[in-house]
RNA sequence: GUCCCCAUCGUCCAGCGGCCCAGGACUCCACCCUUUCAAGGUGGCUACGCGGGUUCGAAUCCCGUUGGGGGCACCA
């Protein structure tokens, strides 16, 4: 009885900078597939660019994609039965192999310079052909080659692609599929680094890796491996080619152009890792059916890969962003306490660690504004009033300008009379009270009127959490401070202009 | 320039020859609710790029065209 060899799949970020969104959408699709069929999900490292390179970028992919919850099963950080799973550490892995392509003729030696390269390739477009290696070094030695112009002393090893390479191939998302030509393309770089053509093929290989899936730039130097896997003679996996995240302007995603690009801004702006990740399995792809809110587990239980789309999806902020307010919605609320903290923290709103009284006042308002955030970044401002300290609280100018006019000093002024005689504190109470001195029985104002100075005096602002409640959490002593305070400075604001 | 990929509302998706004069979601607009702002509810605007075929019948298949994207590095 023969069990179906299990699914391998990878994902191979290259640590050059801040984690990008593509890794973890590439991430999430291996992912979904990996353990919808029972099988490995490998993190492999491609450091073989050396200039780009950048020490800490390695870190913070491994702390992204753990914050999505995205974790691998073999990877540098945890090992495993293929290890090292850096590239950097593989080198003399590679070298057996660049030896029997040279070996086979299917490779070979160049000492041109870069230089040259690029002359070449500037010829070329100028008279309109397709770019590509001239092949001035083939056949030649390093003496007779170094008698010719655009010489470099350290050679590298470049593919010798036959005539007719294979160009066709079965992709999983799209179906037959044919690739461009490829052009003799370098496979150990003059530093003795393999480049990415090389070791994808040998490390895919022997890491048992069954589905390639990656993006789909990589399309066209597909049938570069293919020559790689044929002549090594080894078994070809799988392909599955994403479709490309894009930007507004429908080009590739970019960190220039979008600060989505980057991972490390998710999390900074306050989005819930579960909304990013429901987000991206929505981009080029659905779930049966019309539901749209999905879990990881929805996801990879039901994947197929003729489900995924073949055009590439604009990152669209705005549906991401209805997207986290309906999962902040959804958390209870001492959860939805536990993720706004560090935020509040981070603003310097609360200390850290938090108080207790901190903590009272964060569970009490919590119920106030969880359907008043998108993200929660933009608590701070919603709650800041309640966690200053009253020296420096101050009321937004705008709203000063419009709620604190000498007409309002009145109702100010009967409204903290009104608090000042309360016997008892709640939110209820305090609407009772305030309602009485102010609306019908009172100075005979709309609601809406009323409240308008005392959300200004109170919460700095036009915009608030709703008052009574507000004002309950405050505290009745720093209500009514804020109350006078108020009145005190709309009575000494200039009287409006009756020209 | 050259090669390859792609093509349904502004955006994300559904649709895989008749159920579609195209459905859902986000955005936007209006109304309701309402102490502001949200949330919630109701309703509305908006799309099969174009031209040829194939077929009794096409958003769905084929060809062309236009448009968009990606590759063309000793970067991945």
């Amino acid at each position: 009885m023969s069990e179906p060899p299990p699914v391998r799949l990878r994902v191979a970020p290259s640590p050059t900078g801040d984690p990008h969104v593509g890794t973890a959408y590439m991430s999430l699709f291996n992912l979904a597939f990996a353990r919808q069929q029972g099988g490995q999900f490998v993190l492999r490292v491609e450091d073989t660019d050396r200039a780009r390179f950048r020490p800490d970028s390695e870190q913070q992919v491994y702390d992204m994609l753990r914050w999505l919850g995205l974790d691998w099963d073999e990877g540098p950080d945890k090992g495993g039965p293929y290890a090292p799973y850096r590239q950097s550490e593989r080198l003399e892995t590679y070298r057996p192999y660049v030896d029997q392509l040279l070996a086979d003729g299917h490779a070979y030696r160049c000492w041109c310079s870069s230089a040259r390269l690029v002359q070449m390739r500037e010829d070329q477009q100028k008279r309109k052909l397709p770019t590509g290696y001239d092949r001035l070094c083939v056949g030649l030695d390093r003496e007779a080659r170094a008698e010719l112009p655009g010489f470099s002393e350290t050679p590298v090893v470049r593919m010798l692609v036959p005539d007719d390479p294979p160009l066709q191939f079965v992709d999983l998302i799209r179906g037959e599929v044919s690739a461009p030509r490829p052009d003799d393309q370098v496979l150990l770089k003059a530093d003795g680094f393999p480049t990415y053509h090389l070791a994808v093929v040998v490390d895919d290989h022997l890491m048992g890796i069954t589905h390639v899936v990656r993006g789909e730039e990589w399309i066209s130097s597909t049938p570069k491996h293919l020559l790689l896997f044929d002549w090594l003679g080894w078994p070809r996996p799988a392909f599955a080619h994403m479709p490309l995240l894009r930007n507004v302007d429908k080009s590739k995603i970019s960190k220039r152009k979008n600060p989505a690009a980057r991972l490390t801004w998710f999390a900074e702006q306050g989005y819930l890792p579960e909304a990013l990740l429901n987000f991206l399995g929505l981009l080029g792809y659905s779930v049966p059916g019309e539901e749209e809110i999905f879990s990881f587990e929805r996801m990879s239980e039901s994947f197929d890969w003729a489900r995924v789309n073949t055009v590439g999806p604009v990152f669209d902020l705005d549906k991401l962003g209805w997207l986290n307010g309906h999962y902040l919605r959804e958390l209870s609320e001492p959860d939805f306490a536990e993720r706004a903290l560090p935020f509040l923290q981070r603003s310097g709103l609360v200390g850290d660690p938090a108080s207790t009284q901190e903590l009272e006042l964060l569970a009490g308002v919590v119920p106030l504004v969880q359907t008043r955030v998108a993200v929660l970044s933009e608590l701070p401002d919603l709650v800041s009033f309640l966690f200053v300290s009253e020296e420096s609280f101050e009321v937004d100018p705008a709203a000063a300008a419009k709620a604190l006019t000498a007409a309002s000093a009145p109702v100010l002024r009967a409204a903290a009379d009104a608090v000042e005689g309360m016997t008892e504190w709640s939110a209820a109470a305090v609407q009772a009270a305030v309602d009485a001195a102010l609306l019908e029985d009172g100075l005979g104002l709309k609601r809406g009127k009323a409240y308008l100075p005392l959300r200004a005096a109170v919460c700095g602002a036009a915009i608030s959490p709703p008052l009574p409640e507000s004002m309950a959490l405050l505290g009745r002593e720093r209500t009514l401070r804020r109350l006078r305070a108020a009145a005190d400075r709309a009575e000494a604001s200039a009287p409006p202009d009756v020209g």
